[in-house]
DNA sequence: GTCTATAGATGGATAGAC
DNA sequence: GTCTATCCATCTATAGAC
């Protein structure tokens, strides 16, 4: 097969595709510990034996999607941040600073869109992932720190502690976005709630978390 | 053995009691699919075949586990919400329903209590927990019910919509409460979040919440 | 009721043919 | 690189002795 610049053949890289998007999808929908190798390779039509001779181990699989998709998050999220900074001379109110924390996730998770199964694969990490994925999240808090430092200038007279425990609020909001949370609240509305109306959500989002913060 | 008064004799409810509570601890701990009823029987001091003849299957025991703490905590905050009621002739304000829905999983959580295994445990259920748990907590909302139908009565100027999507939020700020989402707020924060000062977090979310509520 | 021994199933990983 | 066959560890659940 010709080679592609990366200098990996084009049938290498798409069985190793197929196997990442495979495994991301069902370990978004099923959970890590609910999903095997069998179903992983059987999903994407590949071999058995591709998760180990590509990743490694499931367990490295597990990693390598982590990586990426909070790699790629948190740039998003950067990037809305250093927007918001440049549109105000270098010191955004709390609601543009929220909303490039808030919105990022929000907007992967349009119902159309196959982004939505990499949120839901982020936020089951928080709570299901492996000891070494749980150590990144725990230590790696440099991206979250820029937002803090913002939210500091932002609110002045707010004590360092309340806006980091305020942070962690607005962080926890997000964090409940899942699937089956989203399925009790709409029971519990009985239907009043639609979860596809992403922009109405990351308005009522900023409007509550906004509040809260200048409180 | 002599007999209790429920029936059963005092040397099977003692390695019951051991089995309940050494699977509570690892499960919240650990997560529920990395702890085997080897392990569980082990720290129990008991013997490996305890778990299936008590309490059927390792998923029965989960589902136990689950099935009396969340009753507990229920009973807990339909007691204060009562309470609160009875307080403000009932129609009780926003902040009084919302310490009944926050304050029981918080004040159960203080560091020197065994209370706070029980809470961690509740909190991974709802990520990590069988077909069946997933279905109890989707479906049986009843309880919630309660919570939305006070904050209406509250907030008649809200539409109901809003009011259900906002307690979703606080839900939310709840659920983030686990193990490691405080210790990477400790890291975050140089060490200035305090997780120990419960009555003072339940106040820093109170004051967040509530003004979300009213804005 | 308690315990040991083991059945029975499943999973991750790998050797070796092609 | 791909694939099959298989090894080996681990787990839940249970049979059967005491």
């Amino acid at each position: 097969m010709p080679a592609t610049p990366d200098g990996e053949d084009a049938g290498e890289a798409a069985t190793k595709a197929a196997v990442f998007t495979a495994a991301e999808r069902l370990f978004a929908l099923r959970g890590f510990q609910n999903v095997s190798v069998r179903d992983i390779t059987s999903e994407a039509g590949v071999n058995l034996a591709s998760v180990n001779y590509h990743f490694g181990s499931k367990d490295a699989l597990l990693f390598e999607i982590f990586r990426r998709r909070t790699a790629e998050l948190n740039r998003e999220r950067a990037r809305m941040l250093h927007e918001a900074s440049d549109n105000h001379q270098g010191k955004p109110p709390v609601r543009a600073i929220l909303e490039a924390l808030f919105a990022p996730p929000l907007r992967w998770a349009a119902p159309s869109l196959d982004r939505r199964i990499s949120v839901q694969f982020i936020i089951r990490a928080r709570s299901e992932g492996t000891e070494e994925m749980r150590d990144v999240l725990v230590k790696d808090v440099s991206h979250l720190a820029r937002f803090a430092d913002a939210l500091i200038l932002a609110c002045p007279d707010l004590p360092r502690e309340t806006i980091y425990w305020r942070l962690h609020f607005c962080l926890g909001m997000i964090h409940n976005n899942r699937f089956a949370e989203f399925d009790r609240l709409h029971v519990l509305s009985d239907g009043a709630t639609r979860e596809g109306d992403i922009e109405g959500l990351l308005k009522r989002m900023l409007d509550f978390a906004e509040a809260g913060f200048l409180a």
